[in-house]
DNA sequence: AGTCCACAGGAAGGGCAGGCGA
DNA sequence: TCGCCTGCCCTTCCTGTGGACT
């Protein structure tokens, strides 16, 4: 191409009138609206909460439940910053375990918070203990009340364990100057079960539930976003209602509500259309589903890429056993000049895939033949056509879906 | 009732890379 | 530079397990 062509492109981009989105931007959940709608009892439950704070008096921990988009960061956050306005002597930290390289270990985990704090961690290389010395330090430093919000709190406990939550818990006994108060949230209401009761009732003093929204409330959120994301007119009629209902049978999720909206929005304007049908919703759906899967597997290391590539050329109506699949797997392996790794690491493998939702595995005995996982793939055949895809640029497959 | 299969999956630790502080 | 510490990926060793078979 060109560079005269590339800066057609460019200037036809800048000089274009917008004709779908007015701002985009509403449409992401990084945007806070004023106005967080059918979510008053839990705003104010959360604030007679905290309100103490104001006061200079420590407040109670808290732990706040609810699936995947009703609102439990929104509102933490929205109820945190107001807060944080009421007095100078009140700090909030928020941190999202589920981003990678923040929980993932307990040295990050400290890092993370000590970056929050202001202060500077190296990315590895000091002993834990020193790490938790500089947190508390910094804590005692600023004589405030420290809110530590912890989102996705349900990633620590998997990843590291308690003991770090319960460190944190106790750590206002070595404070002198400083309160530090945490409030959990997670997706996965039984995680609690398995937490040591110490942690589990220091950090649930107080529990928030928050219900999912549904069709109706979610049409409302649209609604109230739309106005000022999209160009006067651009929607059709049920657009709206289609994204809210296809978006309450999945648990109820606003998120995921915005998001149809706005990738039919960006498929409508790249096919250079003037406004968004029921149909462009459908294909919105797709997309999502299908960006988020592709994504995973571009990220993923090339041994895992290999056991996946020994799936799907065994898989079939049946389901897959480890032992065929490491066989297969050994085969790959050495004729593409990968190391051959063993059984037992295999297994994980197979375990990371399953928690990706690439794969469905399950564990079954066949008695006298001994027990094994039985393995599906559980990719749409569009999918698994990308996939083929993906693994055949890292040379795992051939053009026909072999590995030959 | 006992045996045995084909693994699952926990525990411990090796080896390497990256980084700190003396 | 060296000793120490951590993260990460991996191996080795081991115990546990459900159900068909004897």
């Amino acid at each position: 191409m060109k560079q005269t062509d590339l800066k057609n492109i460019f200037s036809h981009y800048r000089e274009r009138a917008p004709t779908i989105f007015k701002n985009k931007e509403l449409l992401t959940e990084r945007f806070s609206p004023g106005n967080i709608l059918h979510r008053d009892p839990q705003i104010n439950q959360l604030a007679r909460i905290v309100a103490p704070a104001v006061g200079g008096e420590k407040i109670s921990n808290t732990f706040i439940f609810g699936t995947v988009g009703t609102g439990k960061t929104l509102v933490t956050r929205h109820v945190t910053a107001e807060l944080e306005k009421e007095s100078p002597a009140i700090k909030t930290l928020y941190i999202n375990c589920k981003m990678k390289r923040v929980s993932d270990t307990e040295y990050r985990l400290l890092a993370e918070l000590v970056r929050a704090l202001g202060g500077s961690v190296p990315a590895t290389g000091l002993p834990t203990d020193q790490v938790y010395t500089r947190f508390f330090s910094l804590l005692e430093q600023q004589k405030k009340t420290t809110v530590l919000i912890l989102d996705e709190v349900d990633n620590i406990i998997k990843n590291i364990g308690d003991d770090v939550l319960y460190s944190l818990l106790r750590v206002n006994q070595d404070l002198h100057d400083a309160h530090l108060s945490l409030i959990g949230i997670s997706n996965d209401v039984q995680f609690t079960d398995g937490l040591d009761p110490r942690v589990k009732s220091s950090l649930s003093e107080e529990e928030i539930i928050f219900p999912p929204y549904n069709a109706t409330q979610l049409q409302d959120i649209l609604l109230q976003r739309t106005a000022e994301a999209f160009q006067e007119g651009v929607l059709d009629r049920g657009v709206v209602a289609k994204a809210a209902a296809l978006a309450a049978q999945e648990h109820g999720d606003a998120r995921k509500a915005l998001d149809l909206l706005r990738v039919a929005g960006e498929v409508v304007e790249r096919q250079g259309g003037q406004k968004v049908l029921i149909d462009h919703i459908d294909s919105a759906s797709q997309k999502l589903d299908t960006d988020r899967t592709t994504e995973v597997l571009r990220t993923q290391p090339k041994q895992s890429l290999a056991v996946l590539a020994s799936i799907i050329t065994l898989s079939g109506d049946h389901g897959v056993q480890t032992g065929d699949v490491l066989s297969v797997y050994e085969k790959i392996a050495a004729s593409r000049g990968l190391k051959v790794l063993t059984q037992r690491r295999i297994s994980d493998l197979i375990n990371e895939l399953d928690m990706l939702g690439i794969i469905s595995s399950r564990v079954v005995s066949k008695g006298r033949y001994g027990r094994t996982r039985e393995i599906r793939v559980m990719l749409d055949p569009a999918l698994l056509d990308k996939t083929r895809k993906i693994l055949e640029e890292n040379y795992l497959l051939d053009r026909l879906g072999r590995f030959s």
